[in-house]
Formats: structure tokens, C-alpha cells, sequence
DNA sequence: ACCCAGGCGACGA
DNA sequence: TCGTCGCATGGG
């Protein structure tokens, strides 16, 4: 992979590990937008981007080296070598099969607040809805840019809000949940940058003193904005293809990278779940 | 109408 | 400790 610095557009070459539409709809976030086919334009961290993907080439637009070293180099993960993790992955068929199913994907590194809120969002709701939601809350709560866009609300300006305000969203039951997770950071009861260090287990424990936040969304919230790799998120979806595709439990080759393994293996299921057998009305519960 | 969505908390046994 | 149920809201 390699960059060239084309005036303020920066240009990645070498992407055969990076596709804008395996890595932004594969589940993981719920701020990025496509324009058209190979246009994506989204928000991280009070900065706005647009991104296009042509030629076997990946453009960030009109932003600067700076912004390209200090966010988005770490944001999509670029200093990570997914070619060889991929590799690494080939000796389970099915770990094959997910790789080459989208071998575009890279687990982000979002922010770990943003991270945290999105997926209590997430739980018993669906893509399109979290999506909305997220977006609702960032016009309400979240900061204005230069641009027009808006960035995510921090967690004071929803401690100061109230539930009921919150709720104007249509996040519903989430609403108490969300605020209860903005108190808890804003005031350092939890304090998040703990989280990046901390041994797993005691990182865990942390986050579930939140309400609404159990082990599946403490795993999440570690996994995508913690860049916890060694985290595993079970959803639903993960938990159907455990019990077709992974009877015996997942292969040794995936211990290195379970949560780039996770990330692969719920796309998958979830994209074709008829092929792999995995009917939604399995139970797994 | 009914069921489901990247779950979780409350409650009863 | 473990199973069951309700939860806000919207789409299929």
C-alpha cells in the first residue's frame, strides 16, 4: 500500500486489501454515506471527508498530510498488513470463504465515545435504523462544522440534555441508556482512555456498569473503538454461524485476530445466510 | 396482522 | 444462576 500526496487530495495505491464498500457496509459504523457506487462522504472526529474509489485507487479528498497522519491513517488502519492476516486465515475453509467474500474489509478504529454510543443504539435494531438514529442525534446534540455536517455529540452535551430530549431521536428504550452512558464519561466515573490498556477482562467489567450495556455491546464498543482486536462481538449473527459453521468452535488460526475474524465471518452470514444455512429463524438462545 | 432487528434489564423460580 | 418477557420504532 502506498501513498502519494496529490496537491489535497491523498491517494492510496495498492488496495487489494481495501474496498470503500466492504469496509463502510460491512456493519461496523453508522456515519458513512455513499454517494454513488465508489463515493462515500462521511465524519470522523470534527472532520469531514469524502472519499472515492476508481482505477484500483482509493482518493481522500481535499484534506491535508496532516489530517492524513494524525486521523485517517489510524482511522482505517493503514499501517496494518491485512494481506498477511487474511493469509493467516486460509487453512479453516470457512475463514477462506469470508476472506474472499469481501476481502476489502478493515476493521476501523473509530472513536472510542462514538463507538460506545452507536452500538447501545444498536441492540435489538437494525443498520438502517442505527444509522438514522446516530444521524438524528448529531444534528441534535452534536457540534456544528464549518462545512454543514455535524460532529458527534459529546458526552457532556448529552449529560446536559435529558432522557425525554434524547428520546426526540426515536431511539426509545435506548434513550435512558444513552444518557446514563453520557453521565457516567462525562463526569470520569468511567473514564474511557483507561479503556485502550487495561487488561481485557477489567475493561469489560468497566463498561457493563453502564445501563443497557451488556457483554455484546462492551465487546463491540472495545472492538471498534478501542482497537481491542482480541475482542469477538456476538450477535446474533455470529452466534448462527457458531452453531452451523463453527460447531467445534472457531479455529486456532483466528486467536491471533478474532475481532478481524468476527468482522469477515458476520458480513458473510449476514449478507447470504441462505447459502451458508443460516436461517433467521434459527434460534441460538 | 405478525415478526424481526449486531441485546439488555427486570423478574420469578 | 438461569429462562422468559417486555421494550420503542420502523420495515418486510
Amino acid at each position: 500500500m502506498q501513498f502519494i500526496f496529490d496537491n489535497c487530495d491523498i491517494i492510496i495505491q495498492g488496495t487489494e486489501d481495501f474496498s470503500l464498500s466492504d469496509t463502510l457496509d460491512c456493519g461496523q459504523c453508522f456515519r458513512w454515506y455513499s454517494l454513488d457506487s465508489n463515493t462515500y462522504t462521511g465524519v470522523v472526529a470534527k472532520k469531514h471527508l469524502t472519499i472515492i474509489e476508481k482505477d484500483n485507487r482509493i482518493i481522500l479528498k481535499n484534506t491535508s498530510k496532516t489530517d492524513f497522519e494524525n486521523l485517517w491513517k489510524n482511522y482505517f488502519d493503514l499501517g496494518t498488513d491485512y494481506t498477511t492476516i487474511k493469509k493467516s486465515f486460509d487453512s479453516n475453509e470457512i475463514l477462506l470463504q469470508s476472506t474472499h467474500f469481501a476481502p476489502g474489509i478493515r476493521v476501523l478504529r473509530q472513536e472510542g465515545w462514538e463507538a460506545l454510543c452507536s452500538f447501545i443504539i444498536s441492540q435489538n435494531n437494525n443498520l438502517k435504523r442505527i444509522k438514522g438514529i446516530v444521524k438524528a442525534l448529531c444534528e441534535k446534540f452534536g457540534e456544528k462544522l464549518p462545512c454543514g455536517e455535524y460532529a458527534f455529540p459529546s458526552p457532556l452535551a448529552l449529560a446536559n440534555s435529558t432522557i425525554e430530549e434524547i428520546q426526540t431521536t426515536k431511539c426509545g428504550f435506548r434513550a435512558k441508556y444513552i444518557y446514563d452512558a453520557a453521565c457516567k464519561v462525562a463526569t470520569k466515573e468511567i473514564n474511557l482512555k483507561n479503556l485502550y490498556t487495561a487488561p481485557i477482562e477489567e475493561a469489560r467489567t468497566t463498561l457493563q456498569q453502564i445501563k443497557g450495556v451488556g457483554p455484546k455491546v462492551a465487546e463491540c464498543a472495545l472492538l471498534y473503538g478501542f482497537a481491542r482486536m482480541e475482542c469477538f462481538p456476538q450477535d446474533v449473527w455470529i452466534k448462527r454461524a457458531m452453531k452451523i459453521l463453527f460447531p467445534n468452535g472457531l479455529p486456532q488460526c483466528a486467536n491471533n485476530h478474532l475481532g478481524i475474524a468476527q468482522q469477515f465471518i458476520f458480513h458473510y452470514a449476514r449478507t447470504c445466510p441462505e447459502a451458508l444455512g443460516l436461517d433467521k429463524k434459527l434460534k441460538v438462545n
